[in-house]
This record gives C-alpha cells, sequence and structure tokens, in this order.
DNA sequence: TTTGAAATCCGAGGGAA
DNA sequence: TTCCCTCGGATTTCAAA
C-alpha cells in the first residue's frame, strides 16, 4: 500500500470500470502495472469486489427498521446464524445495551416486517424481546464517512 | 425494468466486473443484449455508477454507534441540519419511538464518537436526550437486500 | 517491481430477423 | 427487442530488465 495504490482505490472508487490503460496513463505507469496492483489489491483483500451503486429511488417502497433483539445466551448463535440468512436484514451488530443484537431492516411494508421478520425470530427458541424503531422518513443515506 | 433487468442489476451487485458473455450465459440471452439492457439501466439512471467495495478494517479501527435522539419539536430541523453536517453521520432517521431522529455513526473511537457527535450535539439547542448504542462486533453488512 | 509486446478476450455497434 | 458477427480496443500473460 503506497500512494499509488491509494490513487488507484479513489480512481476505482469513483468509476469502477475505469481501464487499466486509462489509470496507467493518469499515474503514469503502465498498463500491466495497474493490473497487478488491482490483483494485489484484491489478494489482499482491500478490495472486497467491483460493484454497482443502484439509485435506490427506482425501488421506493421500501421501510427502514431497526430491531433491538434480547436473546438467551446459549441461543445466541442460533439466532444469529438465522437472521444471517433473512434476506431483509442489511446489517447485524452484536451490542452490548439495551438487547444483544441490533438489527437494520429493509421491508416493503409493516406487513412484510411481520411476516418475513418479526413473526419467525419471535417464534425462535431463545428469543426473549424485540424492540422495533421504524423510520418514517430517510434523511441522510451514505455508505462511506464524508 | 423486467425479472432479466432485475437479475442483472443482483448479479452486477455481486460482481461489477462480471462480462457480458457470462452474464448472458447464466440468464439464457446474447451478450450483446445483456450489453443494451446495462446500457439502458445506466441511462435511466438505475445503475449510479459502477465502484468498488474497500475494506474499511485496512484503513481504520472503526466504531458503529446508533443514536436514539429526542428533540423539542421547535428545533427539529435545526437539529435535522446539523447532523447532515456531521460527517461521521452515515445515516438519519425520523422515527415515530423512541426518539425523534434515529443515528447511524461511523467513528473511529469512543473518545471521536464522544467529541464529534454526543458532546456537540447534546450542546445543542434543542437536543433533550441522546440513547447510545454501541456495537461490539459486526455480524452482517450489505446494502441491499439479499 | 516494472515494463513492452504478444495473445487472448471482450465490449460496442451494425444489420437482419 | 433480440441475436449474430465483427473489429477495435481492452485485459492478461510473460520474459526481460
Amino acid at each position: 500500500m503506497d500512494d499509488i495504490d491509494g490513487a488507484i482505490l479513489r480512481e476505482l472508487q469513483r468509476d469502477g470500470r475505469m481501464s487499466m490503460a486509462e489509470l496507467g496513463s493518469q499515474l503514469g505507469i503502465a498498463p500491466s502495472t495497474v493490473f497487478k496492483r488491482i490483483e494485489k489489491l484484491k489478494n489482499a483483500g482491500i478490495i472486497e469486489r467491483f460493484t454497482i451503486v443502484i439509485n435506490q429511488k427506482c425501488f421506493e417502497h421500501t421501510l427502514i427498521a431497526f430491531l433491538n433483539v434480547r436473546v438467551t445466551p446459549e441461543k445466541k448463535t442460533d439466532v444469529e446464524a438465522f437472521m444471517m440468512e433473512l434476506p431483509s436484514v442489511l446489517e447485524l451488530y452484536e451490542v452490548l445495551e439495551p438487547g444483544d443484537f441490533f438489527v437494520k431492516v429493509r421491508v416493503q411494508s409493516i406487513t412484510e416486517l411481520k411476516r418475513e421478520v418479526l413473526i419467525p425470530l419471535s417464534g425462535l427458541a431463545g428469543v426473549r424481546d424485540i424492540q422495533t424503531i421504524i423510520a418514517v422518513r430517510k434523511v441522510k443515506e451514505q455508505v462511506q464517512n464524508g
């Protein structure tokens, strides 16, 4: 990781399909060198993957909710594994208080929230309590620190 | 936007460098058709851009926290504007309970959380109460529904 | 590590169905 | 729309520095 790698990461973040040639001429190095550096960054796990940013406004009928889930200690891994597999679960954290897990969920509606998440979860052995926070308006959203 | 477009979006999200040929054979359509559909998705603004996901662990020791912020009604827009400008604030939602705003924050440390977020916020006129939930372990993170 | 050159592969567009 | 085909350009490999 040096300045050149940093520049490559910055440019690819801006445009993940930038060609090796263009990157190379911008950085003053050969395309094949760019290629090798990108390979190294991938293998080192610094570049996790290439992806696309989808305009969420196109799929606006979504509801964001946050759950505080309290679990009995011996069932923790089971509950964790269960939530890992739920497609509506966007993020899952272990926390200290006020629950054991803190979950960010995206669903189409409150009906779907109940049917896909709350009911299956609350029926699961070891789930003691779920507190739900429902967002009524998204004010800001970004993935990286600004 | 049909099922094929949806599948293209899903695959490109998983691997933004997937070739038209591979996408095509997976979907049972010709590469050139894939190409044209992707062009349409870009022009329609559904695909905003191609990018990379960078492993945040490589750069910083980050701490994720969630805040429930209760605010006096007449100062709500001021507090909202203030939080919009904080670079550590990744997401900001208006909610019904148990606060008025629900905030996702990323910082380097608890020290930074206090210095950059909690202290400035709690000093702001109209902020009545802040509850903080600190994540101790990230179990899952994705941007789109799986 | 970096490079240029070579080989292979792919994107991008035209035209026909 | 979709597919087939083609060519110009890109990716990727590799020997050498």
